[in-house]
DNA sequence: AGCGGTTAGTTCAAATTTGAACAAGCAGTA
DNA sequence: TACTGCTTGTTCAAATTTGAACTAACCGCT
């Protein structure tokens, strides 16, 4: 029960670099956003998110989810959003609780703008350090570990359950 | 000037995936940390980080570095750290204005209690989800882009600066 | 010793994020 | 139809994080 399995050198590594990494980029994101449109990297991934859509638009849930997010943080960005006009609330057709938050012309353009400076950062720090093949080796990592969360249930690990 | 260099397919589906990743997994340890020892990861990181140290002591900002946080933010969790007694404060001998952080007996037992399952959640649903070559290529990965932030300067980019 | 320019750490206000609680609506079933 | 349980989005209080402003102390020079 208490034979931990540690994370051997290699292992170890890999997890403190990630940590820096991660820590690392996302403030250099920050920045990058803040300076150039005055986003924050949380209401940039709604925007682009929402752009995804064919008709810029998601159902609040639905948006929270794949931003993995929560709710109530969700309600607080896509309020602000609306407040500079980026972003609007329609009523859902289909169900009367619902709310799909709409992605505004001045919201794509807004998209649009920022994209490059935000592309070239990710760009400058991240891809561009790679080889093709660490890039498609990246992909390859962050997938399986996405999809193995994403499948796992909330809550406490259950040994030996999500390795299998 | 405005022409951009896009993400293809791959680095996009890298990028993409990062994210996703990163959200995802910062949940999960943020999760099992909460429930199991009341701690955010951020209070995990400074106890882990002081741990590293032979004495269990680091300066203020030295330690703001390493952890990537804002020195007041520090400031903020080490009081947190202080009123549970896992962390004390104490003067620089060597500089009057210094301040050391120092992981207490009772902070150190705390880390190594919590240990165990949080590395349990990274392997779980990170290292484990990899091969040997994967966790490897993480590593490298990780590193490369590390040292290419904390290389550049602070700042817009500076086109052809950093990817050289 | 005294000056001028940095550095260390804290304080402060503002922005963000989360979970719990809540009101309203949905959907299946007796 | 009425009931039961679940889902949707918001509100709310609490915790966290950041940058700017500030005080105190350091350091190199004169």
């Amino acid at each position: 029960m208490s034979d931990v399995k540690w994370l051997n050198e290699s292992e170890m590594a890999a997890w403190m670099a990630y940590v820096a990494a991660t820590h690392l980029l996302e403030r250099r994101v920050e920045d990058q956003l803040k300076v150039d449109a005055d986003l924050t990297h949380a209401q940039y991934e709604i925007l682009a998110k929402l752009s995804q859509d064919p008709g810029g638009r998601m159902r609040m849930t639905e948006l929270a989810n794949r931003l993995i997010v929560s709710k109530s943080g969700l309600t607080y960005q896509i309020g602000q959003l609306e407040r500079r006009g980026l972003v609007t609330r329609e009523a859902c057709p289909s169900d009367e609780r619902g709310v799909l938050a709409v992605l505004t012309e001045e919201g794509k353009r807004c998209l649009e703008r920022t994209a490059p400076g935000h592309v070239a950062v990710v760009r400058a720090f991240l891809i561009d350090q790679l080889t093709p093949e660490e890039v498609e080796s990246m992909r390859q990592i962050m997938t399986k570990a996405a999809a193995a969360m994403r499948a796992a249930p909330a809550g406490p690990l259950r040994p030996g359950k999500i390795p299998g």
